[in-house]
DNA sequence: CGTTACCAGATTTTT
DNA sequence: TCTGGTAACG
């Protein structure tokens, strides 16, 4: 009898011992799938496959540690190190960064996230004159993103009958020429973004009969965790690797698709069947971490949802105590409360922070919880929200790693090229960005061969200044590892320097930010060094082709290369002892003792934006089924009557799920309105209070929403503008290159007064005026307008 | 050219 | 409330 089997049940070991050909295993939630699919890749290990032949592809880098960890304990030894396991993207993008070159990309690639490749339709929509208040770059953005990850190019696109009409329905019929333009844009960057990741990845592929040979050979044995939220480029891809040996073992259950806002469709779990003879299919039923009543409220709620693969969760745990419904006056409260009840069950209960978890539908619900932990002295770690890598100064140090790897990137390069200002502003930037279209080269190539442009004598020195920093920095690349590269540039650009002379709040919190960048990368360097490299038989990683022969792994592309990809729930220790709040999105796949599944109100959950189709709101509820099914003993729903929102008072309905938990499950005794006197002891914001009238009346909850969106009562703290001069009916500029100390003068906006002195250059004078309503203030005269009104 | 002050618009989820 | 874009000022 092998180890590694006892404790499996029958499903699970049938899961398990399945070797050879496609599997699909259908597990429901907490019945062991992690355990299963870790089991099973020891299992084939055991039996001889080799590590190298392995593909496990996960959605979050978190997920992929996790399996490899949990194999590693199973095997005892450290062969796991040699299994390929991450999420498609970053898989992905390794096996690209070697064979980019096949498709015209450069080795060193850049990675877009969202927000840059929102950057660059914005520029390619105004390049095409289109309006970007009709075009917006979030919409088109996810309209091509939903295309590529439906595997559908530009021209496809612009020929596609159902796509053509819905983008002429939505009077958006240009997006196609915004998509050709976006993808040559991105491409003569050098540029990918997360889309391309699968979609270059395919082609690659598709076009190369023997890339495909290479993978489909290493790859004998593939295993794809959350199928569910696999789209179709995905599933393609799959196909395509595991076609020679069909070993292809798929992990999903479809009442957990969430994520189908970015492409993913549960038709795959349908198709993979079809596709594939003999597919292996495996239900795992048996729920072994919630109790009977969680497991039953959460069936009876997806059962409302039409279309699943049938399927009966049940579970051999106790009964368990009923879930709480508790209500608040306001989202103050909810926090309030749920602070209060963490503090309570410790105590009682003997619970650790770690066991509690906060879930929410939006980032923006975190708030009102970290102030109540906050005050509580509770400790708690927030997922998700703005990352890290997102900040301003972080993205903006993150641009000169990226353009010294790659100057083709002009996203970055347009963000640095005047940061700290060295007197590169718009008109230059304009100038360069329309010599680079119109000579079709890239940017960089411009401020390269700027002499020979025409600009002025100033602005060429700095920008020739500019284009020999960036080179003395990417002259480095061959020799230092990313970490003294990083330092170096923060040293050279006086960037760090600036950052700390800024003593205010923000300055400092910046310095410290690029300082934890900084240490960052420093981690990453020593770890890699400190690391094996896995890809021994030389197929994934040519060294020979990128500058890293020498410094291994550490050097700054490899750095870049994965940054993006990462996400900061990757970077935060689960283990922590703290609360754990994020979005129920990101708490897929975990499960915790104690749950709080916060703002259960119309609008909020199910959202506003997904209520549309009876598919969105499926989708809803198989989030509201996902938050139940993370806990583990007790549940609390909470919902709030009121809660703020841009700064103003909204109110909402009761979510319209709660009435879909059976009622015998449920504990009814803390929606009252009592809840207001317990914690009333509590004043966030006592204004909020007064503005809580007549809740729970059967008014329209869009309607009222609306109306209140605007409280006429809040009133934000009321400026007095400083005084205005209002100038003279005939005021008209009077040349002032004779103007002396003692002349009389007026100026438009600060009225009358007079010269003390005049100091500056001859090309720049400036003129320092007394003026009766504002005091002593320096005129710049080449710019400002003023009129004598008697020469002394 | 660079800085500031004001106003509009945004929030659904994420690799 | 916060951010980004723009206009006006120096």
């Amino acid at each position: 009898m092998l180890e590694y089997i006892k404790g499996l049940n029958e499903a699970q070991k049938e899961a398990v011992l399945h070797i050879n050909g496609p599997l699909m295993i259908v597990a429901g939630a907490g019945s062991g799938k992690t355990k299963v699919l870790t089991t099973r890749i020891a299992h084939l290990l055991s039996t001889g496959v080799d590590a190298f032949n392995i593909l496990a592809l996960t959605f979050t880098n978190k997920a992929a540690r996790e399996m490899k960890e949990r194999v590693e304990r199973i095997l005892g030894n450290n062969e796991a190190r040699n299994l390929y396991i991450g999420t498609f993207h970053s898989v992905f993008a390794r096996i690209l960064r070697a064979e980019a070159p096949k498709l015209g990309y450069p080795h060193h690639f850049t990675i877009y996230d969202t927000d840059d490749a929102k950057s660059v339709v914005k520029t390619v929509v105004n390049e095409l004159n289109l309006d970007d208040k009709h075009y917006k770059p979030n919409i088109v953005y996810n309209r091509i993103s939903q295309a590529k990850n439906g595997l559908i190019g530009p021209a496809e696109y612009a020929t596609d009958y159902y796509i053509q009409q819905e983008d002429a329905r939505s009077n958006r019929p240009a997006i196609a020429q915004v998509y050709e333009a976006y993808a040559k844009r991105c491409f003569k960057n050098g540029s990918m973004d997360f889309d391309d990741l699968l979609l270059k990845f395919y082609e690659l592929l598709k076009h190369f009969p023997e890339s495909l040979h290479k993978y489909q050979h290493k790859f004998k044995y593939i295993l794809i965790d959350e199928f569910q939220d696999t789209n179709p480029a995905q599933y393609e891809i799959i196909k395509l690797l595991g076609a020679v040996y069909e070993n292809v073992c798929v992990v999903g259950d479809d009442a957990q698709s969430i994520y189908s806002f970015r492409g993913a469709t549960i038709e795959n779990i349908l198709q993979f069947q079809k596709d594939y003879d003999d597919v292996k299919v495996v239900k795992l039923e048996q729920n072994y971490r919630s109790t009977q009543s969680i497991i039953t409220a959460a069936n009876e709620v997806i059962k409302r949802n039409k279309g699943q693969i049938p399927k009966n969760l049940w579970t051999e745990n106790i009964e368990g105590e009923k879930i709480r419904l508790v209500r608040t006056m306001t989202d103050n409260d909810e926090g309030k409360y749920v602070a209060d009840t963490i503090q309570e069950q410790k105590l009682r209960n003997h619970f650790n922070n770690r066991d509690f978890a906060i879930l929410y539908r939006t980032n923006s619900q975190s708030r009102a919880f970290e102030e109540s932990l906050r005050r509580m002295n509770i400790p708690y770690t927030i997922y998700g929200g703005i990352s890290f890598y997102q900040r301003k100064e972080i993205k903006d140090f993150i641009s000169y790693l990226r353009v010294i790897v790659n100057p083709s990137d002009e996203e970055s390069l347009k963000r640095i090229i005047n940061f700290p200002a060295r007197g590169i502003g718009k008109t230059t930037l304009d100038k360069a960005v329309l010599m680079a279209n119109e000579n079709n080269i890239s940017m960089w190539a411009v401020l390269c061969n700027a002499a020979s442009m025409g600009f002025k004598a100033g602005t060429l020195e700095a920008i020739e200044q500019f284009v020999q920093m960036i080179k003395s920095f990417a002259s480095m690349l061959n020799t230092k590892n990313a970490y003294e590269v990083a330092t170096h540039v923060g040293k050279q650009t006086n960037i760090v320097r600036e950052l700390f002379n800024d003593k205010t709040t923000e300055g400092l919190a910046r310095y410290e930010n690029i300082q934890e960048l900084l240490n960052s990368i420093k981690e990453w360097v020593d770890n890699q060094q400190n690391m094996a490299l896995i890809d021994e038989d030389g197929i994934l990683i040519d060294n020979r082709d990128t500058q890293e022969t020498q410094k291994g792994q550490a050097g700054l592309s490899g750095y870049l290369q994965q940054i993006t990809l990462l996400t900061d729930t990757d970077q935060k220790d689960p283990e922590a002892d703290t609360v754990k709040l994020m979005t129920i999105h990101a708490a897929k796949g975990l499960e915790f003792s104690c749950v709080f599944a916060a703002g259960l109100e119309e609008s909020l959950f199910p959202n506003a934006m997904s209520i549309n189709t009876r598919e969105e709101l499926e989708e809803e509820r198989r989030l509201f089924y996902v938050v139940i099914t993370r806990a583990k003993h007790k549940l609390w729903i909470t919902y709030a009557n009121s809660r703020y929102r841009f700064g103003s008072v909204i109110q909402n309905d009761p979510s319209r799920f709660i009435e879909e938990i059976p009622e015998d499950q449920l504990d009814r005794s803390y929606a009252g309105g009592g809840i207001k006197n317990q914690v009333g002891s509590w004043s966030g914001r006592p204004a909020y209070d007064r503005l809580n009238r007549g809740y729970g009346s059967g008014d329209d909850a869009a309607t009222k929403s609306r109306e209140s969106a605007k409280p006429t009562y809040i009133s934000s703290s009321a400026k007095t503008p400083a005084p205005v001069h209002i100038p003279s009916l005939d005021f008209a500029p009077s040349d002032t290159s004779h103007l002396a100390a003692g002349d009389k003068v007026e100026h438009q906006k600060f009225g009358f007064g007079e010269v003390v002195r005049m100091e500056g250059s001859a090309h720049n004078p400036i003129a320092t005026v007394n003026f009766k309503l504002g005091g002593e203030k320096k005129i710049m005269l080449n710019y400002a307008k003023l009129r004598i009104i008697k020469e002394s």
